[in-house]
DNA sequence: TATGAATGAGCCTTCATTCAT
DNA sequence: AATGAATGAAGGCTCATTCAT
């Protein structure tokens, strides 16, 4: 099962555009983690990736963008991810289970990263309504599919909407994580996802 | 048990600058959960404070200082509640339910300071870190306690950790009050805290 | 000869309207002096006078008012002073040295006084003309007497202009004032006047 | 003689930064000059500069850098025009005389920033500081030297301290810059060099 | 007289964005 | 494509002054 959560890199199409535009990006990550989104400055962004502040703006929109981009790139990303983690996994609770572990599992393997989504993308009702329009609407979708199939199995409950459950199975994951990126301690958060999938599992266990 | 649920505004003392300062905090929870911590200006707290700009600088240091004071009027108010709610409630999973109540019950009847503590204290790992260092501090803590009381009394299994299990449970609530707040929706938020403390408590017993 | 030179503070006439005027000004010495004019704020005067910040306004116009009247205060008692000292000296060479004992005696007992006429009160040219057209209107014509008198007694060349050479003699004496003041050094200014003038005659000597 | 007075302006290596930082000092000088460093506002010096405010600290700091900067940039100037003029002079009186000639003429030639050197730079103790441990740390060391050549030389009296009668020349000079930007009346003030020195000289001739 | 809370005009500084090169 | 100097709007904060008590 581990080898279904390894997170593989898929080889960019290397152009140089999009090199570059990675590039920025990365830089975003690092910088907006470390000073947070407002603090950072398009020009800190640019010196950190090596390039013109100018420059920027042949790649992006406007700062926002920046933050957006970065959501959207990771979200790509995940969703792929854990599409192709999924393909053979027929069981809905090992569903679930596979779904948790990508999650915690990429933010722990990249604490700017982390800091980004858990802190620096709720900074407003706007990005926090595009990040829960997209995020939750394809992942908390993912989930409560699994446990909806779950309940029709009769692995789960079925007086508890599986919506309701999944926004709980997700906030317990989601504190995970936020949690991990404010403990001065160096654990595997991606330890505690299945510790939460089992939490919950007994709770939705008939 | 509602009752003791039930929030009840002390009447606060009513010196005119305790007034003031009540009054100048009321119009920066509305300017900031309408606009954002960052684009609500403080001139616009002020009027709509009815009072002139640089008042406000005689009851508070900044701007960030609107912000901290927001959550620590609250959190004060919260944990007094809590403490006089729980005065004769001895089960633990009592207790849990209370809390969870209270919790919900204080988000879901004013949707703009729930607002300002799901999104705008989460600006910053500055204020995240304020934020987690005492929310979590005494909430966490009344959580875990009781967790551990209902394990030593056998009603809850005892191989988890009280510490993960108290988040993962206010990580669920946190994500409820989060979805409330974004849902276009008008539904009663406190309703979900024995849900939620349902689900837990099933996924706690031995 | 001494003597004439000690500052004797006149009992002031002690109404107590002239009593707080008095206190204030005090406060506004010490306070200009010690934190600049510009950065002294109207209400750390009054709280170093123990008043309120609205009382310094039933006894000055404005801020600006208050280096004023300083000024003037202390001009005024610096020019009665001088005249008390010079009425029985005759001598125009000793009239010369009874004036600079006078001037930097003054200056000299008081550090903060000496500050405020030093720095404080060279703002802007505003202040220095008005500064200059009463103060050199009168110290300054003093000495030009003077020397005019020494030249007409033959005990100083007459080819240079008197109110040139009582210039250059002031601005000596205010040089040593303004040395005295930035100097870490306490040495008594006072001690300076003496050899000051005595440069000067000899230069002036035929 | 007065071809070493001459003030020769060295052609400025002339970088387009180094031209916009002059340009800036140039209209820095002219509004603190006519209206006061407090009152001038630096988007005020912008305009004069005929360029956008936020420029101003592309090339300073702060407002309080453009004072220091004059400063500065004039006192080095000085300083190496002094050098030169003074290479081939060894005479010690005939120094003083080149150094006085220098300083009123520099002054003289320049009545905005006479203003701001005689006037604004004197705001505060801070300022004052800065000024008096540099000009007065160079200049009157200079003085102070020619003074003490002339006493080992037998020029000057030996009872008098070179640092006090290089003060009192100082304070002469300093006088006749400050008269004559008060002055309403139009004269030469390089011209009252040979006077100042002249008196001095006299008085310490033994 | 005295108070001190309230006022609000004013200004320095920042920084996302543009654009001539 | 890339640069980076220049822009200029925007806003937090200060503090002299007022005035109801």
């Amino acid at each position: 099962m581990p080898a279904s959560v390894t997170i593989s890199r898929r080889p960019a199409k290397t152009s140089p555009a999009t090199d570059k535009r990675e590039l920025i990006l990365r830089a975003a990550i690092k910088l907006f983690a470390n000073r947070g989104f407002f603090h950072a400055q398009v020009a800190d962004v640019a010196r950190e990736a090596g390039i013109a502040a100018g420059t920027v703006y042949l790649y992006f929109e406007n700062k926002d963008d920046l933050l957006i981009s970065i959501f959207e790139r990771t979200m790509e990303q995940a969703m792929e991810e854990g599409r192709q983690a999924l393909t053979h996994v027929s069981d809905p609770i090992e569903r679930l289970r596979v779904l948790a572990r990508l999650h915690l599992a990429r933010l722990g393997e990249d604490r700017d990263l982390a800091v980004v989504f858990q802190v620096e993308l709720r900074q407003s009702i706007k990005f926090m309504e595009r990040f829960s329009s997209t995020l939750l609407q394809d992942y908390l979708r993912a989930m409560r599919d699994a446990i909806a199939d779950a309940q029709r199995a009769g692995q789960f409950r079925q007086e508890l909407s599986a919506t309701f459950a999944a926004k709980a199975l997700f906030g317990a994951l989601d504190e995970m994580a936020t949690n991990w990126i404010l403990s001065r301690k160096r654990y595997a958060l991606a330890g505690q996802a299945d510790d939460v999938v089992d939490l919950f599992v007994r709770g939705m266990t008939p």
